[in-house]
RNA sequence: GGGUCGGUACCCAAGUGGCCAACGGGGGCAGACUGUAAAUCUGCUGGCUCAGCCUUCGAAGGUUCGAAUCCUUCCCGGCCCA
């Protein structure tokens, strides 16, 4: 989703530019067949491309949808609704998926001990498979993380520990747990967490070119999409271990057909090359018929995924990112993002987003379409009592003079914001140098550029502005005698305590 | 292994002995305008003890008064050949 594509569109609702310039949206019926020839050919074909044919609703379209009456009974409509549904292998899925019970996976790296914000759509996604009655799976790649998925990548993958790697799964079982019912009251959908390492790095070399890389040919292989660009790029090739990646993948699937009789696997849509080697490894192993569904990758502006701030990832554990932080990040969506954001990323009903969309396109100064996110969002992670304290946080930095706020309004406003300790010492002679105080508390990379920001305008002390770069902080700026609120630009807030 | 082209700041990409902390574009940040949005306009975008100084152009050496630019070796990548 490039901006010049928005802006040309922008008579049509945005979904539809999404939609048609992403080129492979093969979520038509009938012509696969059972030769995966056929298939293949129909995935590249001209048609499809050029006149992508969407059977999803379109999402953003104020009023009534199309889909309205089937989505209030099937997941299938669910999915469809909200845009989730990018390509599917087979539109047997959807009887699948709204008739029985059955398994669904995806993959993740566990590089960190917890999960982001750029995590959260396909464990949500698996949640709302869940609520229907299938068994979700959270496959962390502790295996397949050693390797490296070529699909743009820039960097090589750091190489995880045994003993980083045991503490990574811990933490984001743990997190797993608020978001995915894994407790064995949930019977048949009880979700589980699994890490591939346990099958893939005893499976010997040999083993597995006999079992596995037969059943796979390079020209094949070559052709998938996330390979191709890098074949394709003058400056840059493939090694032969990222080359290999897929086949890995394509048997994590296998194995858990196997193990758990998996038959879903979910993904963004850069996957689906991934995923659907793992379909035909099934069906010439076991012969059985597995499925591929994924959903439209979100992107940034500049191309990178999505789940970003500018301190760096929105991650799920409090510690790392507040609740204050998901609610911002969230509250500050685009008009023409948050439409399809809250089909994403919450579980309000169709009737309420649409009334959302309504309440954005009459009127968008009120953002409540971005509340509704942002609040939604974060009570789904976080909980309702911390939701409630971003919210007042929220309210008061944005809505109320902070000078004004006595000292518990103070703190419970800046609980959940950055803030630091210094001592009080720090004022006396001279005052604290601002330039200092901008780049210790982070908010600022260096003096020269707190410098620069100062003379743009772009410091407030206690909300106010203080543009002299020789600026200091003396006793006279404290608020309730020991507190300064430092704030770089709009929304940069950070809280110094004087002791 | 041989040939060849290349490795410049967050990304792309100019520069081919002094005028280079390094053109331009993207991204990012700030300011104006707004609605904590978008678009638009303006400024900034290596660091510091900031009229100056220090560290950067794959790495290490060398030539030179002076190098991102020339030489040597090495490392990494593309393409072609074996």
């Amino acid at each position: 989703m490039r901006r010049s594509t928005t802006r040309r569109d922008a008579a049509r609702p945005s979904w539809w530019c999404a939609a048609t310039v992403r080129r492979t949206w093969h979520f038509t019926p009938s012509s696969r067949t059972k030769s995966p020839s056929h298939w293949r050919d129909h995935s590249r074909s001209v048609s499809c491309r050029r006149e992508a044919r969407c059977w999803t609703a379109p999402p953003f379209a104020p009023g009534p949808s199309p889909w309205h009456a089937l989505a209030m009974l099937k997941i299938s409509g669910d999915l469809a609704f909200r845009g989730l549904v990018h390509q599917a292998s087979d539109d047997a899925l959807w009887t699948l998926l709204d008739s029985g019970s059955t398994t669904a996976y995806i993959g993740m790296d566990p590089t960190s001990d917890s999960l982001h914000v750029g995590n959260l759509l396909g464990i949500i996604t698996l949640r709302r498979l869940q609520e229907a009655g299938h068994r979700p799976i959270l496959l962390a790649g502790g295996g397949t993380g050693l390797i490296g998925d070529p699909g743009g990548k820039a960097d090589e993958r750091p190489l995880l520990s045994v003993e980083q790697l045991a503490a990574n799964l811990e933490g984001i079982r743990a997190q797993l747990e608020g978001l995915l019912d894994l407790s064995p009251a949930a019977g048949e959908a009880q979700g589980l967490l699994v890490d591939n390492s346990e099958w893939l790095c005893s499976y010997g070399f040999i083993d597995f070119l006999r079992d596995i890389g037969k059943h796979f040919t390079v020209n094949q292989m070559i052709g998938k999409e996330s390979v191709r660009t890098r074949l394709e790029r003058p400056d840059q090739g493939i090694s032969y271990t990222e080359f290999s990646y897929m086949l890995l993948q394509a048997y994590d699937y296998l194995y858990l057909h196997d193990a758990y009789g998996c038959r879903v696997q979910l993904g963004g849509s850069d996957q689906w090359g991934n995923i659907t080697m793992g379909l035909e490894l099934i069906r010439k192993v076991r012969g059985s018929e597995a499925f591929a569904l994924t959903y439209p990758l979100l992107l940034r502006a500049d191309g990178t995924k999505y789940g970003k701030s500018e301190s760096g990832a929105v991650w799920l554990d409090p510690a790392k990112s507040s609740p204050y932080e998901m609610y911002q990040f969230f509250v500050r969506s685009p008009d023409d993002e948050v439409g399809r954001l809250l089909r994403y990323f919450t579980f309000l009903s169709q009737d309420e987003i649409e009334a959302l969309d309504l309440e954005i396109a009459e009127r968008p100064g009120h953002r409540r379409a971005q509340q509704a996110l942002a609040r939604s969002v974060c009570t789904f992670v976080h909980g309702e009592t911390e939701t409630e304290r971003a919210i007042a946080a929220s309210k008061a930095l944005y809505s109320e003079d902070v000078a004004r706020l006595d000292e518990a309004l103070l703190l419970e406003v800046f609980a959940d914001a950055p803030s630091s300790k210094l001592a009080r010492s720090c004022l006396d002679a001279e005052g604290f140098a601002l330039v200092d105080a901008l780049v210790s508390t982070g908010l600022v990379a260096s003096k020269t550029a707190a410098r620069a920001a100062l003379v743009q305008g772009g410091v407030y002390v206690n909300n106010r502005r203080r543009s002299e770069p020789d600026a200091h902080l003396g006793r006279d700026d404290l608020l309730v005698d020991r507190y300064v609120v430092l704030r770089r630009g709009r929304r940069d807030y950070h809280l110094l305590r004087f002791e």
